[in-house]
DNA sequence: ACATATTCGTTGCATTTGCAACGAAGTCAA
DNA sequence: TTGACTTCGTTGCAAATGCAACGAATATGT
């Protein structure tokens, strides 16, 4: 029986990253969920509709780390329910340009102030350290891959 | 239609984290993904393992964020695979004591060296800044929630 | 001691997910 | 133009997931 080096999980980075970003999420989910009905990724594809305005379901999948068939399934709920209207490109007719509709416009207004509320105590929580900790996540971001 | 808030997606903390985390879990996986057969669940039951030693499901459960049929699962298939070995805790026989088996000890002695090369790297890229990141992530794991 | 409540790990089931394959649309080169 | 190749978004399908319910074991209260 090999003896093991020494390995703390707890001070294994991306261990660490994946509990702290989903606590964040769910955390933040838990605002939303049950008060709309809305799916953590169906909140990122409206998040990113506020954001941007029209988009393609490809420029989502290139900001966002999500799967395109995963965009398109949350895309095609949000446009059951009435939030989101999919038309399509005139310059390039295989692009979906999705928007939000009058009704998702209104849905938005009420998320985006909990959205804001929520990193308002995310930044209280981290005081003064809040700019060192983004720019180290900027670090991590940064170019293309973490590889 | 009424004007959203002025909402910016690429300082939104929950979103960024996601991102980060998905981004370092995947490079990781990279590395032992094909080269042992080794899902990111079935990767962090061997990490809990190999840093505690003998641990129960609700052990693990209790300290990643992760589901107890997923770890139930994650063991499940590490036991068939031979790494990993259950037995009844004596005292209390509802638990499940869970250890690594010889097979489980020579695949985490190929994994772990994997696993501190690639936080190595995370330290590297982030340089002088990693102390304060990793203070923050420290402040948002802290207590409990993160409401 | 006994009945009731709680905890642990597994499993059944419906939903979600990732991947590959697909048709439609566009690009490119000869 | 034609034909081969690429890109976009959707969908089929198998695997993974989350949740609730379950049996077994233990704890609690009277």
């Amino acid at each position: 029986m090999t003896d093991l080096p020494d390995f703390d999980l707890d001070r294994f980075t991306p261990y660490r990253l994946a509990v702290v970003a989903q606590k964040t999420s769910e955390g933040l989910a838990r605002l939303y969920r049950d008060r709309f009905g809305i799916s953590i990724p169906e909140w990122r594809v409206l998040a990113h509709l506020a954001h941007s305005g029209d988009v393609s379901v490809r420029d989502i999948e290139a900001r966002v780390v999500m799967e395109k068939s995963k965009v398109s399934r949350a895309a095609a709920r949000l446009e059951a329910a009435g939030y989101l209207q999919k038309t399509a490109d005139k310059s390039d007719r295989r692009l979906v340009s999705m928007s939000l509709t009058a009704k998702g416009n209104t849905l938005m207004s009420e998320l985006l102030p909990l959205a804001m509320e929520y990193q308002r105590r995310l930044e209280d929580r981290l005081g003064a350290a809040f700019d060192d900790f983004e720019a180290g996540v900027d670090r991590l971001l940064s170019d293309g891959k973490v590889p």
